[in-house]
DNA sequence: ATGTCAAACCTCGTTTGA
């Protein structure tokens, strides 16, 4: 089975690049971030007809995340429990006995900032529910938008951009918090093309000069890195018109 | 040196966030 993840910037902009792509590569689980719609603006129909039962969390303007799954999806929960949030960031549900945990990390803005604290604070508690959920649910995964950088193998110029926002020491420590929670960087487990990365900036010729950063993740626990055959990043559509600025990484189970 | 996109609104330009 595939699972997947995307960050569509605008899932009104992008539906029609979302139903393209998931009839080209009909993955099992597909998790989606910046939405940018309410609740009420979400096309569940469309969704339906492409086969896919839907669990979303929107919020007007920013963020927003969603869960496509082809089998529904039991236990599912909004955002990190105990956690006060405005912001709708985190989808989670079971699919096929697996726990599936999508996420919209915070960007951040800039070492420093009161959106940078907050983004250090947000991943505080992602961790301590994350290590709860792992001890329940053997098999998971935790994938989305995590706007980190392992290390320079993820960034186009790693001297330009050293301790900039998503590839900050603060930033990385948190990321390793979580591979010490005993996940895997599925991406890494295979041999990847040099300057492998999942987004690029909109602005100056960004793709087309391959000045990107690998900053879309997919974890794995120990059971699913036991089942895991390929990672990729899906290219393909950051190649359309009116192209989400993000690619989507797609992970392949036994 | 510069080069973008999307959404909201005191809405057709400007601001905010990424």
């Amino acid at each position: 089975m595939r699972l997947a993840t995307w960050n569509v910037n605008s899932l009104s902009i992008r539906l029609p690049q979302v139903l393209d792509w998931l009839a080209a590569n009909p993955v099992e689980v597909l998790v989606l971030q910046e939405l940018k719609l309410t609740d009420d603006k979400f096309p569940a129909q469309a969704f339906t007809d492409a086969g896919y039962h839907a669990q979303w969390h929107g919020q007007k303007t920013y963020n927003g995340v969603a869960l496509l799954s082809k089998s529904p999806a039991t236990d599912v929960v909004k955002n990190i429990p105990g956690f006060e949030d405005d912001h709708a960031r985190v989808i989670a549900g079971t699919v096929e006995g697996i726990r599936v945990i999508g996420g919209y990390f915070p960007n951040g803005q800039a070492p420093g900032s009161d959106k940078f604290a907050y983004k250090m604070r947000w991943l505080d508690a992602l961790r301590e529910w994350v290590r709860g959920e792992l001890a329940a649910h053997p098999s998971l995964v935790l994938m989305g938008d995590y706007n980190i950088t392992f290390d320079d193998l993820d960034v186009w110029d790693p001297v330009g951009l050293r301790e900039t926002i998503h590839c900050t020491t603060e930033e990385r420590t948190q990321l390793q918090a979580l591979i010490g929670l005993g996940l895997t960087d599925s991406v890494r487990l295979f041999p990847q093309p040099e300057k492998n990365y999942s987004w690029w900036d909109y602005r100056d010729l960004a793709f087309r000069r391959n000045r990107g950063l690998r900053i879309d993740h997919i974890l794995v626990s120990e059971a699913l890195k036991a089942r895991a055959t390929a990672c990729a990043v899906d290219k393909l559509p950051r190649k359309n018109e009116r192209p989400s600025d993000h690619a989507p990484v797609v992970l392949t189970l036994a």
